[in-house]
RNA sequence: GGCACGUUGGAGAAGAGGUUUAACUCACCAGCCUUUCACGCUGGCAUUCAUGGGUUCGAAUCCCAUACGUGUCACCA
């Protein structure tokens, strides 16, 4: 099935929806990595043939995607590559003379069962499929009704016997019994094709030679295979992705939906990811380079080593800890001016105007693994936390309440004019240790305890010293002297 | 329920009959570094590849069955 040498050609065909499934970001990744692996081209198509779920906008969260990733395409709507209107809904004309092509040729039929009698014939739990009631009607008789205005659907004639096998470049020979099919509508009463009937006309119209999508239509496809040789035209490879699976609360693994997060591209960007690092990490999710040496990519490391044959079979759990990695890996791979330029207009809004927040933004390039950690990470630079003696205790550093009372109020008066550099600070400090006989930790941590009363902080003492600034500082330093005496 | 597909550690995975006492990455654990945390570094973390049979001198790799999981059976895509 590799014989073609024509280029490869591509399309990520996304339902409006209103926002970026993360799963179908990956499968536009895919399709496009594998146009841009060739000489080929990538097309983006907008499906938005349910007339019930249009969303405004929808389409612009698309391209905005798209644009934001990377992911480039040669032709969609926009940009004229000679095969549009790349938008379904304005293709309708299109689909109704193809499929009464093959109602023509006796592939399809017109059907006028109502919806209430088709809900009679799924069960309880929704399953089961059309009874075929219409398939034998007469000519006259369909003739007449459509006179009539009969509202209608066109059915997909499926062969009553027989089986019917594709072979996907991932999956392998998928062969389904043609008794295992319905007769899937193919044009809705509205005159909109479904997708089922939409994507074969489109696909083979825009010289689609790859078609890429998740694998939850691996099943379907025959279906597709049988309309494609109904019309006498060539089959596209197909390349099923396996699924992009989450783990609910309850332990249990499912196809990735909202119960399992933030699962939206945007919501990914609004929680404080990099928009590379997703991308970066979706990449290794259902594939995995040959030379899985290194697990960063750009863009065009990704190009050259893409290859379906590296596609697996079994769904993947999207797992949050190892998109964090990434993330912190690709912030700490920013420039100090890059972090800070995402960093600062955060630290800006929730520190007072004397904390230096430059300072601080250095200090939490290497600490953060999303942008939005910040806010809970400063929360004590923000606001004055309440007192608690306890945290005065540490063991490593066997330091007390008591103890660090002491090496305060020792230390308080050389803080009063010393030089406010963490260097400096630091250097004060450890002299102050040596000639007083404690221990160098034991100072430090009475130090950023009394400054932050918190336990982890984004920067040792010091650190903290200059990022709060002298004045602020010194008023912490005494106010937990005198806590610390009560 | 029918059908389809899948099953290597907590997660992503390499592996495609012998040189695997199963690579690599995340997570986790320990140690080092150290003014806490983090970064960084070092080490640990599956005698076992869902289970049971079979083929073979030899199986995670081939075959069969079972179990479990997921997907799909819409005038949604």
């Amino acid at each position: 099935m590799t014989e073609h040498n024509k280029a490869i050609v591509t399309r990520f065909a996304p339902s409006p929806t209103g926002y970026m499934h993360i799963g179908n970001l990956r499968t536009a990744l895919y399709a496009w990595l594998l146009a841009r692996s060739g000489q080929g081209r990538f097309i983006l198509r907008i499906e938005d043939t349910d007339q019930e779920r249009l969303v405004p906008g929808a389409v612009q969260v698309i391209m905005d995607t798209l644009r934001i990733t990377g992911l480039d395409y040669d032709e969609g709507p926009g940009v004229d590559g000679g095969h549009g209107p790349y938008v379904q809904s304005e293709r309708k004309e299109i689909y109704r003379e193809y499929a009464e092509k093959l109602v023509a040729q006796g592939d399809a039929y017109y059907c006028f069962c109502t919806p209430e009698r088709l809900q009679t014939l799924h069960d309880a739990a929704g399953i089961g499929g059309y009874d075929r009631h219409c398939r034998e009607l007469s000519t006259d008789e369909v003739a007449r009704r459509l006179a009539a205005g009969e509202p209608h659907v066109i059915r997909q004639k499926i062969p009553l016997e027989g089986e019917t096998s594709y072979y996907d470049e991932v999956f392998g020979q998928i062969t389904l019994a043609n008794s295992d099919m319905q007769d899937q509508i193919l044009l809705k009463a509205d005159g909109f094709p479904t997708y089922n009937f939409a994507h074969v006309v489109d696909d083979h119209l825009m010289g689609v030679t790859h078609v890429v999508r998740g694998s939850e239509y691996l099943t379907s496809t025959p279906k597709y295979a049988l309309l494609y040789d109904a019309f006498g035209w060539e089959r596209p490879h197909y390349v099923h992705l396996p699924l992009l699976m989450g783990r609910g609360e309850d332990g249990k693994v499912s196809k990735l939906s909202k119960r399992h997060g933030a699962v939206s591209f945007q919501d990914l960007l609004a929680a404080g990811y990099l928009p590379q690092a997703v991308l970066n990490y979706i990449a290794l999710l259902g594939w995995c380079p040959k030379d899985n040496n290194q697990e960063i990519f750009s863009l065009d490391e990704l190009i050259a080593s893409f290859s379906i044959d590296a596609i697996s079979k079994s769904p993947a759990i999207f797992d949050y800890d190892k998109l964090n990695w990434f993330n912190s890996e690709y912030i700490k791979a920013l420039s100090p001016a890059e972090f800070a330029e995402r960093a600062l207009p955060q630290l800006k809004a929730i520190c007072p105007p004397y904390v230096d927040t430059a300072k601080l933004a250095a200090l939490l390039h290497t600490r953060v693994s999303t942008l939005a950690e910040i806010p809970a990470m400063v929360d004590f630079i923000a606001a004055r936390l309440p007192f608690d003696a306890a945290l005065y205790a540490n063991k490593k550093n066997k330091t007390t309440p008591e103890l660090c009372a002491e090496i305060l109020t020792g230390v308080r008066p050389l803080l009063s004019d010393a030089v406010w550099q963490n260097d400096a600070l630091f250097a004060l400090l450890k002299d102050y240790a040596a000639a007083s006989g404690y221990k160098a930790g034991a100072v430090m941590w009475a130090v950023r305890v009394a400054v932050a009363r918190k336990a982890i902080t984004p920067g040792g003492a010091t650190e903290l010293l200059e990022v709060l600034g002298r004045e602020e500082a010194l008023e912490r330093i005494d106010q937990a002297l005198q806590e610390l005496a009560e």
